[in-house]
RNA sequence: CGGGGAGUAGCGCAGCCUGGUAGCGCAUCUGCUUUGGGAGCAGAGGGUCGCAGGUUCGAAUCCUGUCUCCCCGACCA
């Protein structure tokens, strides 16, 4: 993409509403802009980081076993009286009366229609399991909105509900999206901690919330040491349909103690010693299994081998695919910007013509753009007449993992810059070897 | 929802106390000079002062109401 060309609104100065780092680098980034308290408008640098996230969620998902489909984001009114959580949401439900006065509302989240649209299609014990998600925009009235779009009241959510016939099913999904949780957050670039957390009446072992350390991190959590060694994807490829394999992996993993401060555990704490670690963290998944609470309350049944009736017992299972946009810049920045892991970055590449009054210059760079997109390399490219100066700062400011410069300086040398974000290393390169760099990397 | 703060040009702010032609910096536009880490000079455009009502000869400024946004607390992907 040419930058001449894009719509990228990058500020120098940062709009005095934000107050955390990922806030102020978000709209400073041009990757959204505020529209009304806690909903946003997502920007087309901002867009394409959600659409890779999703993508990663997705793939996950899949692997996983999970099925994509999409529910709507306005529901009915009725299907949460069936449930018996319309009068039990509360304000943070956002309640809409369409023109035939009927009571309609904008989901804060699917069970109660995925039960029903299960409900409705299945009927056999043949069906189970499943395991279904989509990724839709979701709304809460929060009281407060804050920190941009680490607290929207607007927000983008990846949501699966699994049925299973008995416990045990229910638990071999559950661990399913356990591992897959992982796997999505290690692949974005993020040490994600899987911490215990409160199931509500159901009780039992079955909830976990995934944090992300991060200093602005709203809650404070506690953990073993053994959580900061880096998980790779690769590491946690444990084969999804084989059961029992599949609980002794996440029993070996969750061995290591992890506790947000309300559920903080004195024995578990004692017994890590030294290895205890305190720190504040992001929430950006949450898994847990409430058993037949919508199944039974919303009469789904499935019958059995032996002409019996049961209600499927279900899991739940959400990513704040948004949010995780926040928690990773608040996880990857420095003073000068955004610092984006690969797999999540808008593009690739910040390819940057320094001298775009220069015929040769030019010449050198568009060749040099052109090459990349043939490559399929996602590159940005700054081809606009501006100094030097500015260019880089935006690129820093953008936070691509890659910045080729290509200037009359180096081209006279026959060599182009290649600079990594990251750690600011740079590299004088012919073109050839740059590109290859490019495109293996 | 309780407590605090703020709405003046795209962004950041001053002006308000003590009413009298609406300002500054950045950004934008034009010209010239510049060009390897947010350039310099000269000029220009851009504002229903959140909205409504009131007081007054006259309101950004005083009064009343209202809307919106931000911060602190209790709740949440």
């Amino acid at each position: 993409m040419r930058l001449s060309r894009y719509f990228l609104p990058v500020t120098k100065e940062t709009p005095a509403d934000a107050q955390i780092v990922s806030h102020k680098l978000m709209l400073r980034a041009g990757l959204i802009r505020q529209t009304a308290a806690g909903i946003y408008a997502w920007l087309p640098l901002g867009l394409r980081v959600l659409k890779k996230i999703e993508g990663i969620v997705r793939e996950e998902q899949d692997r996983a076993g999970a099925i994509e489909l999409l529910m709507p984001t306005i529901q009915s009114a009725d299907l949460w009286r069936e449930s018996g959580r319309y009068d039990a949401y509360g304000p943070e439900m956002l309640r809409i009366i369409d023109r035939h006065g009927r009571e309609m509302l904008y989901g804060p989240t699917n069970e109660d229609m995925i039960t029903a649209l299960f409900r409705d299609a299945v009927k056999s014990y043949r069906d189970l399991p499943r395991t279904l998600y989509h990724i839709q925009w979701k709304f809460r009235d929060e009281v407060r909105p804050r920190f941009g779009v680490m607290r929207g009241r607007e927000f983008l959510m990846k949501d699966a509900y699994s049925f299973d016939l008995d416990e045990a099913g229910a638990r071999h999904s559950y661990n399913r999206m356990f591992v897959a949780y992982l796997r999505t957050f290690a692949r974005m670039g993020l040490r994600a901690i899987p911490m215990q957390a409160d199931t509500g009446p159901i009780g039992g072992d079955l909830s976990h919330e995934f944090i992300i350390l991060a200093p602005s991190g709203e809650s404070e959590v506690f953990y073993h040491r053994n959580w900061e060694e880096i998980r790779s994807a690769e590491s946690l490829a444990v084969n999804p349909d084989d059961a029992d394999a599949l609980g002794q992996f996440v029993a070996g993993l969750t061995a290591d103690y992890a506790a947000t401060d309300e559920k903080r555990d004195e024995a578990r704490e004692a017994q890590a010693g030294d290895a205890l670690r305190r720190s504040r963290g992001i929430e950006v998944g949450h898994i847990f299994y409430f058993d037949t609470r919508y199944t039974a309350a919303m009469g789904m049944t499935v019958q059995t081998p032996d002409g019996g009736q049961i209600h499927p017992r279900m899991g739940s299972y959400g990513i704040g695919v948004s949010r995780l946009i926040g928690a990773i810049i608040e996880a990857s920045h420095d003073d000068n910007g955004i610092i984006w892991p690969e797999a999540v970055a808008p593009f690739k590449v910040g390819l940057i013509n320094m001298r775009a009054d220069e015929a040769n210059c030019t010449s050198a760079a568009d060749d040099i753009y052109g090459q990349l997109q043939s490559a399929g390399v996602e590159t940005l490219y700054d081809d606009r007449d501006e100094r030097g100066g500015a260019k880089f700062a935006t690129m820093d400011v953008v936070g691509l993992p890659w910045q080729l410069i290509v200037g009359p300086k180096g081209l006279e040398k026959g060599v182009v810059e290649l600079k990594r974000r990251a750690s600011g290393e740079r590299e004088d390169l012919s073109v050839e070897s740059a590109l290859a760099r490019l495109t293996e990397a």
